[in-house]
DNA sequence: ATCAGCATGTAAGGCGTTACATGATTCA
DNA sequence: TGAATCATGTAACGCCTTACATGCTGAT
């Protein structure tokens, strides 16, 4: 069988790096991954149990005592060689769901002003991921003399390169529909 | 219940312009869509049946005697309206999975040579696929004067102008891992 | 006291993929 | 004759989202 879970990778990914909850682990997918990649915590939690049984991860130092349980959990070597087999494999398959893109392509259907409308929505809303994108980018120049952050940092160029090719097209797009 | 696959607003937004049959639909999709959305037969067949139920399509002009059955579908009027007030509503989810920035992003487990290689490959492919954005982009200005392929158009500009951004990462990205 | 955030997990249901099953037609 | 393409559909299975259920902790 597959079994071939990719948010199984952004975990041990996460893991190799720190041991963490599945908590921890769902607030770092949101704050630096879910631009290209989401997980929620229905996803997360058994992902998290899976993983255990198959010897992936483990528990370190539970819940102490007081409140709420909590669990680290831990990468085990196994799951390193998971990790580093999956990264070393070349195959990759980028998934995009543009509903936007979709809207336009059938944007005859709806008329022009439609059109420019969902193209100016969709506009605002890359401005405003290209401003946190940017600031990213700024904190990350300060300490990129570690390579730790050199691979995060080559994720958010790659946003901002993106962004500002998409605010190029939306105002390419506008002229030809006006 | 939610009920709002976006494959059936693909399919209303074939059939709007002329009718189809289930084969017709997915290679259209393969040939113009699937850069920014997927269909399999398994997506679509039964799509199809639930909006024939629904009465958003109708069959048409069905099999004519000899060989296997062939169905033409065609949408219908309360079908064009569905389609419509989707294309109004401003609200899209862009929903992007690339494995291949999970990847980047983990890099450090796996060392900047498995990175680089990565990259290369990603790059690779990226110049196929815009290689034949061009050739599209060049078909397409030809008959520009018809606005029916304006929409058409636009999507393939914007594939090139992100892939065109895609392109000046790498070399960037290659640069800085180097 | 109350609310936001910490913390774990389950249940129902939707959406989609892959593989399978079937068979005709067209072209080399 | 055999392969590719046309053509429709189902079945199994996987993955994920949303909503629900529960309860502590710390700040205002």
């Amino acid at each position: 069988m597959p079994k071939d879970r990719k948010i199984d990778m952004v975990i041990l990914g996460l893991l190799a790096h720190e041991d963490m909850t599945g908590y921890d682990i769902k607030k770092r997918i949101d704050q630096e991954i879910s631009f290209f990649w989401k997980g929620s915590f229905g996803s997360i939690y058994p992902a998290l149990s899976g993983m255990l049984a198959a010897g992936q991860v483990e528990k370190t130092g539970a819940s102490s005592g007081s409140g709420r349980e909590k669990i680290l959990y831990r990468i085990t070597a196994a799951g390193r060689e998971t990790l580093e087999s999956w990264l070393k494999d070349s195959k990759a398959d980028n998934d995009l769901k543009y509903e936007t893109l979709v809207k336009l392509f059938f944007g005859r259907s709806a008329g022009k002003e439609v059109t420019i409308r969902n193209i100016e929505i969709f506009e605002k809303q890359v401005e405003k991921d290209l401003a946190a994108l940017q600031f990213f980018r700024k904190n990350l120049e300060q300490v990129l003399q570690e390579e730790d952050h050199l691979y995060y940092y080559l994720t958010v160029l790659f946003g901002i390169e993106t962004y500002e090719a998409y605010l190029k097209w939306c105002v390419k797009a506008k002229k030809l529909l006006m």
